[in-house]
RNA sequence: GGCCCGGUCGUCAAGCGGUUAAGACACCGCCCUUUCACGGCGGGUUCAUGGGUUCGAAUCCCAUCCGGGUCACCA
């Protein structure tokens, strides 16, 4: 059998679209699951729009990710160059090729005489008006230094059929078929030129997609045929949507959030967990009761029936629940490397129990970036009214509470030992011996310590980070709230 | 507008002629708990509509409706 070939083929945007970065990862998985190769060539035809760096954004993306590519421009391969503007000589002469055999011609129309075929809506296509020209005529403009495009001859009638790995059998009228620019008049090709031409020189296999593709993939048939090459396994991708204000959907966009794999990053996503998540976007395994699936496991499970054929809107708290699950899975001291930008924002250098902070956030926290915001009474006991002592559920009420807080208070002076387990032991004897449930104790205790009803620990951790001293200070100045509100 | 594709809970989805129509996120209850969470348990007239085909349809066919994509010297 042959060798599965994939390829990942992004145009230098400087940007990583999810919707890009979940077509890299099927590519990566259907060649992986195979035993075959993914490859990555860049696709910088479009000299307008090229972007300094933007190169180097793909290759960490796919790094940080962990889709290893086997060949592409950095790390070479049988088939390079790998960049499309340095195989920019090759795509002429099998242009050329196509029109001695009467299949490709030479068009000079201009730019704005194409425009004004578009209707009102910008919508109509061109009008084959080079198509038919005399080949003195063409021999006479190409000499007098007329600007030219080729374009490639459709044909007039009949239908092309093509089978999609997805979808299935889809036909496309041929009259519906733009005669399309294969070569533009900067001499680069077109994309779909290139694409075609660049498959097939790699032994791409498999042409994997979004769906916006699908109704001009006759015209790359078209192509391939015309050539006599075979034709590869389509794979077209069902898009990712996102939700507009107005309720509607549309193609996943910026207006949409975060939609670059580097802004989810930095809003706090994991690039594990993206990858996780914009794998179910469109596809589900055979287990379908499984969710979370390192890329290895993917690479086991993914079969390409799998991929659904209708579009899928990317919800954004599902990705921070899956998120949560990630942080949840990773060992203390990993999750304490990656959570300690942000206790440095809250504690600066100070040194902390850093494994008492991980045991209270680790469970609790859906994204990184939330810690400070989390931890933030640490650094400041925030203004607070009294009324928080009250809490039913506690028993705790306005008169114990200033009973509760003296007695802690005098009972706390006495230890020497400033830790968890012994605060712990301390506090729940100190409850037996006042005779109420703990609850009525800790809930005035943790309330003057954090100031806010709700925190990230308990009272018990909250006051073995406060440190001793600054502990009591607050307790001694959440007794004095209670008893200048009593008068 | 022409053409193409799609339509199972709010969202992601399983389902492939016979199921009590899975599961997950979110939501709502209850339990646990020193708070919020976490965790546990439980809840929801979801097969777009109308016609067929069939003993039997979410599954097959047709129509309608709705949604999306596409009609570039962009990829």
């Amino acid at each position: 059998m042959k060798e599965v070939r994939t390829r990942f083929a992004p145009s230098p945007t400087g940007f990583m679209h999810v919707g890009n970065l979940r077509t890299a990862l099927y590519e990566y998985l259907i060649a992986k699951s195979q035993g075959g190769k993914f490859v990555l060539r860049i696709e910088d035809t479009d000299q307008e729009r090229l972007v300094e760096g933007a190169t180097d954004v793909i290759y960490r993306t796919l790094e940080e990710v962990g889709l290893t590519h086997d060949e592409g421009p950095d790390v070479g391969g049988p088939y390079g160059p790998y960049v499309q503007s340095a195989r920019k000589d090759l795509y002429l002469p099998y242009a050329k090729q196509l029109i001695e055999e009467g299949k490709a011609y030479y068009c000079f129309c201009s730019k704005e005489r194409l425009e004004s075929l578009h209707d009102a809506n910008g919508i109509g296509g061109y009008d084959r008006h080079c198509r038919d020209l005399p080949e003195e005529e063409v021999k006479r403009l190409l000499e007098s230094g007329t600007p030219w495009v080729i374009r490639q001859k459709m044909p007039l009638e009949g239908s092309t059929t093509f089978t999609d790995a997805v979808f299935g059998e889809i036909t496309i009228e041929n009259c519906e078929l733009e005669d399309q620019i294969l070569i533009k008049s900067d001499g680069y090709p077109t994309y779909n030129f290139a694409n075609v031409i660049d498959d097939h020189l790699m032994h791409i296999t498999h042409v994997v997609r979004g769906c916006e593709y699908l109704t001009s993939t006759p015209k790359y048939n078209l192509l391939y045929e015309a050539f006599g090459w075979d034709v590869p396994t389509y794979v077209h991708l069902p898009l990712i949507m996102g939700r507009n204000e107005d309720g509607s959907v549309s193609k996943l966009s910026k207006r949409h959030g975060a939609t670059g794999f580097a802004d989810l990053v930095e809003a706090g996503y994991l690039p594990e967990a993206i990858v996780n998540y914009i794998a179910l976007l469109g596809w589900a395994p055979k287990d379908s009761t499984q969710e979370l699936f390192t890329l290895d496991e993917l690479t086991k499970a993914f079969r390409i029936d799998g991929i659904s054929k209708s579009p899928a809107v990317f919800d954004y708290e599902k990705l921070t629940w899956m998120n949560g699950e990630y942080l949840k899975k990773m060992p203390q001291d990993v999750y304490i490397r990656h959570a300690m930008p942000y206790f440095k924002e809250v504690f600066g250098e100070a040194e902390k129990d850093w494994t008492v902070l991980a045991e209270m956030l680790q469970p609790r926290v859906l994204k990184l970036p939330e810690i400070p915001g989390l931890l933030g009474f640490f650094k400041a006991l925030p203004e607070y009214g009294s009324d928080l002592f009250v809490n039913k559920k506690s028993k705790a009420t306005l008169e114990n509470a200033p009973v509760m807080l003296k007695a802690a208070i005098e009972d706390l002076s006495q230890v020497e030992d400033w830790r968890v387990p012994v605060l712990h032991d301390n506090l729940l004897q100190l409850a037996q011996t006042l005779g109420v449930k703990n609850g009525t104790l800790l809930w005035p205790v943790r309330i003057a310590a954090a100031g806010q009803k709700v925190t990230p620990g308990g009272a018990m951790e909250i006051l073995a980070l406060l440190g001793k001293e600054e502990s009591l200070r607050r307790l001694q100045l959440g007794l004095q709230k209670l008893e200048t509100a009593a008068q």
